[in-house]
DNA sequence: AATCCGGGGTG
DNA sequence: CACCCAGGATT
């Protein structure tokens, strides 16, 4: 069996002739190794960095990005998706504000019990900005472990993590904790990669398990896969003049704390039929029904949603009863709504009406 | 243990 | 189209 300490030398080795040059490599700040590793989750490096850059920029340090509304945080991350995210991250310097003084604590069972952090990004923290030996385990390294060392455990299974994490540990070089977890990283973005891997100039080739096995394709495994379910919207963009109602999304479905119009959902598309009868109901008899929009296609990780939009003028009094009827509606102006935190869905929309 | 939570890039 | 991305929280 390979020796951990030739494996480590040669994976940081490889790193220092292969690293990106990115900007929370260049700090030991933890405010800006934290931030930067709650937008990675589940997130490329290059969709992230434009974020990175505008969040250090507006909230230079975790008091600014504290005093700060979740609507302003939640705008800025606004496309980034995932935005539990953002909430928690805005939870999380609030609660390193008034609990820590502003200092986040270096050990990983503390950084754990933090909003937002798991035990990737406690590991992440704690080595980076605190030099801890603790190993991270991201989809990266799950893809580097299992196929240099053929570790054949599901990692869609509750036990995988646990297996992929002790030995995680083991091959850690707890000399140098930080520059060995980016190593593993960097290696399984750029050379050990999902998909056609660069096997021919890899560094591990005389001894990769995958490579030699051929069965670079079949690792990692993972049998269980997201079931994607089918909805279908239609957004009633109600407006007087160039002002629209619109409305904060709540806790129980996705883009909470994001806004949008009012909205008709049905297990079938809705047609112009059911529009005339739902502004029946709200009692909306001297509405105008005006343009409907293409049908939108949007895609999630568990939610297939086809949307249309239909702009519903309001005339008379009828803006008075059905705010009356559902107070969660406000109005703004197209100015207004630029401010707002909303969906991807919403903005395509908003654009192609070219506001 | 299963399910939910975004949006974009890739082959 | 299927799969993946510097995962975490909730039930």
């Amino acid at each position: 069996m390979l020796d951990s300490k030739v494996f480590a030398n040669q994976l940081i080795n490889w790193y220092e002739e292969n690293k990106r040059d990115l900007p929370w490599r260049k700090t030991k700040n933890p405010y800006r190794i934290w931030l930067s590793e709650i937008i990675l989750q589940q997130t490329r490096v290059a969709q992230g960095l434009p974020y990175y850059e505008r969040f250090i920029e507006q909230f230079p340090t975790i008091h600014d990005l504290a005093s700060a509304s979740e609507t302003e945080v939640l705008r800025l991350w606004q496309g980034l998706g995932y935005y539990s995210r953002a909430r928690n991250l805005h939870a999380c310097a609030k609660m390193v504000v008034n609990d820590f003084a502003g200092e986040f604590p270096s050990g990983f069972n503390e950084l754990l019990k933090l909003k937002g952090i798991g035990r990737y990004t406690a590991a992440a923290i704690s080595s980076s900005a605190f030099n801890k030996p603790n190993a991270v385990v991201d989809g990266n390294v799950y893809r580097v472990l299992s196929r240099v060392f053929g570790i054949e455990e599901d990692i869609s299974s509750t036990q995988g993590p646990k297996v992929f994490e002790a030995r995680a540990n083991e091959l850690l070089d707890k000399e140098r904790p930080n520059q060995y977890n980016q190593a593993i990283m960097e290696f399984g973005a750029i050379q050990c990669s999902p998909k056609s891997p660069a096997c021919g100039i890899c560094p591990f080739k005389d001894y990769c398990f995958a490579f030699n096995n051929n069965k670079v394709d079949n690792l990692p495994v993972k049998t269980k896969k997201t079931k994607v379910r089918k909805r279908y919207f239609t957004y009633l963009a109600f407006h007087s003049e160039q002002a629209f109602l619109m409305k904060q999304r709540e806790k129980g479905d996705v883009w909470q704390g994001l806004f949008d119009f009012y909205l008709l959902e049905d297990s079938k598309p809705i047609d112009v039929e059911g529009v005339i009868s739902t502004l029946h109901k709200l009692g909306l008899n001297s509405s105008i029904i005006g343009e409907e929009s293409k049908l939108y296609e949007h895609v999630l990780t568990h939610q297939r949603i086809f949307a249309n939009f239909v702009k519903i003028e309001l005339i008379g009094d009828d803006e008075t009863r059905l705010v009356s009827l559902h107070p969660e509606l406000k109005k703004y102006s197209l100015e207004q709504i630029y401010s707002l935190p909303k969906p991807v869905l919403i903005i395509k929309y908003l654009e192609d009406q070219c506001f």
